[in-house]
DNA sequence: TTCTAACCGCACCATCGTTC
DNA sequence: GAACGATGGTGCGGTTAGAA
């Protein structure tokens, strides 16, 4: 199966999305294993987020295991199934405000005209599928859009239109720099990679060698180090270093926690440590960081 | 594909001085 | 007093080569 597109150079000031639907699929969750959803074309370009997941996806001609958390992009012309259980996010977006379509009456199983199939360096680097390590980020990212749109504030055209930006952006930053890239997906060792990379995340607090990380994958040390560090592109220490800095930043911004009580939350020995390998990171001490993004994030409950 | 062994770089710690 | 920066020492883990 093929869709014939027109296929458009877009410059990065060119784009002004435009939310055509937003919506919370939750009922996913509960159907049985393995019900397939009705397979369809997708008009235009979609962005879903992964609430909850025991199913999985196909995206052409890939299935895909999708996990809580997952961002998928769909582009126009894609042929997507849904194989239950999962629940998620789904956003769909006009690029350009040029298609003339009516949020009131969008469906996105309606026989409709393609989008324009956007040429453009920003849309092209966002993978079809990848798992940022922020959720938190996304959650709000996606919320914020879902509201707007339910609810419309009386800037609701510039709320979606900055939010739908800020996720283009955010996604083409993190499939820039992702940690977990989409060349683990294919990886013959992706069960273990996720068991390991789930047990750094619930582990950040605590201190992780690479020894207990080859066990969580069940291969030996040498073996797993090289594994992991081809599909994800980066050794597992720096993988663990990473994930606690990004914790940390999340901390910093939306709690009231000292430095040295982020340090050891994150699973760092001392805070001066801390301070040290964050501003190398970062560029930032933590306390920079702290003022410079206090009143972008909303606040954690501690 | 997996393991062992050996080497070397660097992650980490400890400490002290400085700044706010 | 809290936080940060600088520095020096050390042990461990990453890397590599070679073998099974």
């Amino acid at each position: 199966m093929s869709v014939m597109l027109k296929k458009i150079n877009v410059k990065n000031e060119e784009i002004a999305p435009r939310v055509l639907t937003a919506a919370l699929f939750y009922q996913g969750a509960n159907m049985p294993k393995g019900y397939k959803l009705q397979e369809r074309v997708t008009y235009d370009y979609e962005f879903e987020l992964i609430v909850y997941s025991n199913g999985s996806q196909i995206i052409d001609d890939k299935c895909y295991n999708v996990k809580q958390g997952d961002i998928i992009f769909r582009k126009p012309g894609q042929y997507t199934q849904g194989i239950m259980p999962y629940s998620c996010y789904l956003i769909c977006v006009d690029i350009l405000s040029n298609t003339g379509k009516s949020p009131k009456s969008y469906y996105v199983y309606n026989d409709q005209d393609y989008q324009n199939y956007c040429v453009n360096p920003i849309l092209e680097k966002i993978p079809t599928i990848f798992h940022p390590l922020n959720m938190e980020r996304s959650l709000y990212i996606f919320d914020s859009i879902l509201k707007e749109f339910i609810t419309p504030s009386p800037a609701a055209d510039l709320s979606l239109k900055a939010n739908i930006l800020n996720l283009m952006y955010y996604l083409y930053q993190d499939s820039t720099e992702s940690l977990v890239n989409n060349t683990m997906y294919l990886s013959p060792h992706y069960c273990a990679l996720k068991k390991v990379i789930e047990y750094i995340n619930n582990n950040l607090e605590q201190k992780m060698v690479l020894n207990d990380l080859s066990k969580v994958a069940n291969i030996s040390p040498h073996h797993f180090h090289k594994i992991f560090t081809n599909a994800v592109g980066i050794t597992p220490n720096e993988f663990i270093t990473r994930s606690r800095l990004d914790k940390a930043k999340t901390l910093l911004t939306r709690t009231s926690y000292s430095v040295a009580e982020i340090a050891v939350l994150c699973g760092f020995e001392n805070a001066p440590y801390f301070s040290y390998v964050f501003k190398k990171y970062n560029s930032l001490t933590p306390l920079e960081y702290k003022k410079k993004h206090i009143f972008d994030a909303p606040t954690l409950t501690e």
